[in-house]
RNA sequence: CGGGGUGUAGCUCAGCUUGGUAGAGCGCUGCUUUCGGGAAGCAGAGGUCACAGGUUCGAAUCCUGUUACCCCGACCA
């Protein structure tokens, strides 16, 4: 396109005047009013054939690509890898790409919030300022410009935004507000993986609001809930809204959305019953039911495989004041390393005491005997509960049976510390647990003043008075949610795109489009005709022989696919086939139309 | 950063142990026949065997170093 660079481009629904020859844009030029542009190309109509697109598809499984989101991604042409961590999005991924973008856009757009741009380059001031250069590890990626002054690629932009915030607004009749840009992150990740799932670069859309009272902070957070409820509803994706901890970003109070999939990487806790639904790290475990019974037994000291009753395991960590402390699980749970760290007993970064502590502390190894009782035990409640339990012995020693607390132990402090397992009543009073897998794909954050603090954000209240507004923020991994959406929506075959997320969505699969007129002609009508109601339609002209094409259309995924062939034609028919479905089914030429329209706009939930 | 693995044709891989100047399948180009579930025949194109150094008459193959990518642990949307 030769665009010049000296005139607007004419929108697009003007281009008809400045191309006409003869109309009004000639009038216009004797007159002199307007200049026309040069012999602009006439506007090319955006036929999407196979041939002209690009499709690039393999039959191989990519090596190295473990994931099956990451192998048909690759195998369907959606995306190259460049470097660890860094894809090119070509055009049939770029297209799933923008219509999540584009879903999301007009969600936040509806919800009031305001789009903006910020650069991905910013500079280290910024972070010095709010102490995150010295926080953040290695995974922000620092650099240093031509004059020498340290820069780093955002890994998100609370810093950028908080300083635009305090520099553009001065009032609480300007509050609240909410900004967001869907823009390019860069995150030096540790080990990237599984595509685009956990790639170094990366499409995020960031929301940050800002507030004077936490009432108001609260409405936001509440409008972003249900605005990303919204969002993921409308791509057609199966996901939870779970309560989460807050992590490194800090703050008070949060949620995660998780795409469901056995592949996830996170589980997720939800009743069966009630509306609780929790990350596991977080999922509260309830205290069992019935008080702990009375010892009925003798202690007992033990050959490992001889040893009644339930069975306890230690983990021994390093305690706030240098000295172990054992946490006590019983054997079928597992000790939830969040919920450790943050008893106040224990050292901040968690650290699992070693051989050489114990050397160092000259005590011998706990595990070769029971701990007496100047030792500091914190039981979880289940195993707590227990009454003549198996204490573990050292590796093939013996171990003590008919333990008691109180009696052969001193009493524990009592917490909860283990993770939850199905089965576990729900904390919500409502059923019992059920365990998922997840992939995260969004977060939302109570950030309260942890930045507008730091670099002081504040605006005038009522009053006059200068306060610091408090801030939520609200991300969704863009790139991330076409990963997701694959490892929820796939076959033996391929993709199968939800209809939001689809780069088309029908597909038409002519057999001998170029042998044959009667078929060209009636594919090229159908295309025309669908093309006319607003329908995305994928031609498959590249004549190739029936199976190659159908296998490529299913591995790409398209949810609709329209087969033209003389043998139906002849009768009348079209062939029809759901992405979804097992078996295609003829359809008189005339309903086709209307067949796809209901398939496409399905009755409002 | 630890631990492990792999770099050979566009893709997936063999060849390396035992050194002798590089192969298969798929894909790609041309022609012919085929044409409703990844066709067949014929003819072709395509590789400084990741890079550098060394050993050797001779290195994809043995040795040393470097680098890239992948997998397992701590980070994260």
């Amino acid at each position: 396109m030769q665009a010049p660079s000296a005139f607007h481009l004419p929108a697009e629904g003007n281009v008809q005047k400045y191309l006409s020859p003869h109309g009004k844009s000639s009038e216009m030029l004797r007159l002199g009013q307007v200049a026309p542009p040069p012999q602009s190309p006439p506007a090319k109509r955006p036929i999407m054939r196979a041939s002209e697109f690009h499709l690039s598809t393999t039959r191989e499984i990519p090596a190295g690509a473990e994931t099956i989101s990451h192998q048909l991604m690759l195998r369907a042409g959606m995306i190259r890898q460049l470097a660890s961590g860094l894809y090119t999005w070509l055009p049939l991924g770029l297209r799933v790409l923008r219509r999540v973008e584009q879903i999301v856009r007009e969600e936040m757009d509806r919800s009031g919030a305001l789009e903006l741009l910020m650069p991905v380059v910013q500079p280290a001031e910024l972070w010095q300022e709010s102490g995150r250069w010295e926080q953040y590890g290695p995974e922000l990626l620092r650099f240093s410009d031509r004059h020498e002054r340290p820069f780093c690629l955002g890994p998100t932009h609370e810093e950028v935004i908080t300083d635009l915030f305090r520099r553009e607004i001065r009032s609480h009749r300007q509050l609240p507000v909410n900004f967001y840009q869907i823009q390019t992150k860069f995150r030096d990740e540790i080990r990237p993986r599984f595509g685009v799932m956990r790639a170094r670069e990366f499409l995020m859309k960031d929301a940050y609001s800002f507030h004077l009272d936490k009432d108001c902070l609260d409405r936001t957070y509440q409008t972003m809930h249900a605005t990303y409820t919204r969002i993921f509803t409308r791509l057609g994706l199966n996901f939870r809204a779970v309560h989460a901890d807050s992590g490194s970003i800090g703050g008070s109070f949060s949620h995660e959305f998780h795409v469901l999939a056995d592949s996830g990487e996170d589980a997720i806790a939800f009743s069966t019953q009630g509306n609780y639904a929790a990350n596991v790290e977080l999922a509260v475990a309830l205290p069992p039911a019935d008080p702990r019974a009375a010892p009925t037994r003798p202690m007992a000291e033990v050959a490992p495989g001889t040893a009644n009753g339930p069975r306890v395991t230690v983990h021994w960590m390093m305690g706030r004041d240098g000295n172990p402390v054992g946490l006590v699980l019983r054997e079928e749970h597992s000790l939830n390393e969040i919920k450790a760290e943050k008893l106040p007993q224990l050292s901040a970064p968690l650290r699992r005491v070693t051989p050489e502590d114990w050397a160092r502390l000259g005590q011998g190894n706990p595990a070769a005997g029971l701990p007496g009782a100047d030792m500091a035990l914190i039981a979880d409640h289940a195993a707590a509960a227990l009454a003549d339990f198996v204490w573990p012995g050292h590796s093939d020693g013996p171990v003590w049976a008919g333990v008691n607390w109180g009696r052969d132990l001193p009493e524990p402090v009592v917490v909860d510390l283990r993770n939850v397992v199905p089965g576990d009543r729900s904390p919500d009073g409502e059923g019992t647990l059920e365990i998922a897998r997840g992939i995260e794909v969004g977060h939302i954050f109570q950030l309260g003043t942890k930045y507008s603090a730091a670099l002081n954000a504040q605006v005038l209240d009522e009053a006059g008075q200068n306060r610091v507004v408090t801030m939520g923020c609200y991300g969704i991994g863009v790139s991330r949610v076409v990963a997701a959406a694959i490892e929820q929506n796939h076959d033996e075959r391929g993709i199968r795109w939800p209809l939001a997320l689809a780069p088309f969505q029908v597909a038409l699969a002519p057999l001998q489009y170029t042998k044959s007129a009667a078929v060209r002609e009636a594919t090229d009508a159908l295309y025309a005709e669908l093309q006319s109601v607003g329908v995305t339609v994928l031609l498959d002209d590249r004549n190739l022989r029936p199976g190659v094409m159908f296998a490529d259309l299913e591995l790409i995924g398209i949810p609709h696919r329209i087969v033209i062939s003389e043998r139906t034609l002849s009768g009348g028919q079209v062939e029809y086939q759901a992405r979804h479905e097992e078996n295609a089914c003829l359809v008189d030429r005339a309903d086709i139309l209307p067949l796809l329209q209901s398939a496409l706009n399905p009755p409002e939930r």
